[in-house]
DNA sequence: GCGTCAAACCGAACATCACCGATTTATTCA
DNA sequence: TGAATAAATCGGTGATGTTCGGTTTGACGC
């Protein structure tokens, strides 16, 4: 399990440590399951850009159509829909086909309280 | 204020709605402040990517130094050094320097706060 | 069927990010 | 002072993300 370790660090430890093996294993025990990190690296990329973030802010109040979301991002129409797209895909958006229209709507609030923690995060200069 | 509409828009408003100008301007009031999502989006993109998200977790339990997240990362020492940098600008962690080693720890508890909805956000399968 | 329109998809140019070897900067200790 | 070492920085290359015109799809009314 701690073949993978390259030598260098191994030599680092052996410096650092007196048992390096059971420091080495409690390290590798900080190791989250792929799968965890698989879930909210989809999540965090799907947040990191400023489009899908305002879409989503957008959609606090409610469900808005594809048309309007252009008008308040302010963007063209193939932009929008694949920011959208992704949205859908990350699970954030759920969306409502009415006739020619396709309706957009927060597909769980914790995602919002996502968008308040980053918020609050950056907002306070303490 | 709503001058930067393209017209193709406002075609479109025109169709979808009675009071075109009043409908522009309430869906204006949903687009939050430059300044609140230029926050979330530092946020955000600081924690898009897998070894960043790896050091955070990492970090729950307390302080390490940057060898020894080389090894819970195991990835090259300049790789691991750039992450730290860029985990440290966005104010996700503060540092210790202590001789040669730089001991890392999370600068806010509500980061944790993030992770552990951005996993709940995936985990259930509802 | 046919024209119209909202939305989705495609693809290519462009921008940004990640990786990592090599080098430099600090710090310790002899 | 000089050797050793942890960490930061630099620079080039490859990978990933974003943008947006053009096209296609699907729904509506005539």
């Amino acid at each position: 399990m701690t073949d993978s370790v390259p030598e260098s660090t191994r030599q680092t430890l052996d410096r650092l440590y007196e048992n390096p093996e059971t420091r080495l294993t409690s390290l590798f025990e900080l190791a989250p399951a792929d799968e965890q990190v698989d879930g909210q690296l989809t999540m965090f990329k799907a947040l990191a850009n400023e489009h899908r973030i305002r879409i989503l802010e957008a959609l606090r109040d409610g469900e808005l159509c594809a048309c309007e979301l252009q008008v308040v991002l302010d963007a063209p129409q193939s932009t929008v829909a694949s920011h959208l797209r992704e949205l859908k895909d990350a699970g954030l958006v759920k969306t409502r086909r009415q006739g020619k229209w396709t309706y957009y709507r927060i597909g769980d609030t914790a995602v919002l309280q996502l968008l308040d923690i980053a918020d609050a995060l950056t907002g306070d200069t303490v």
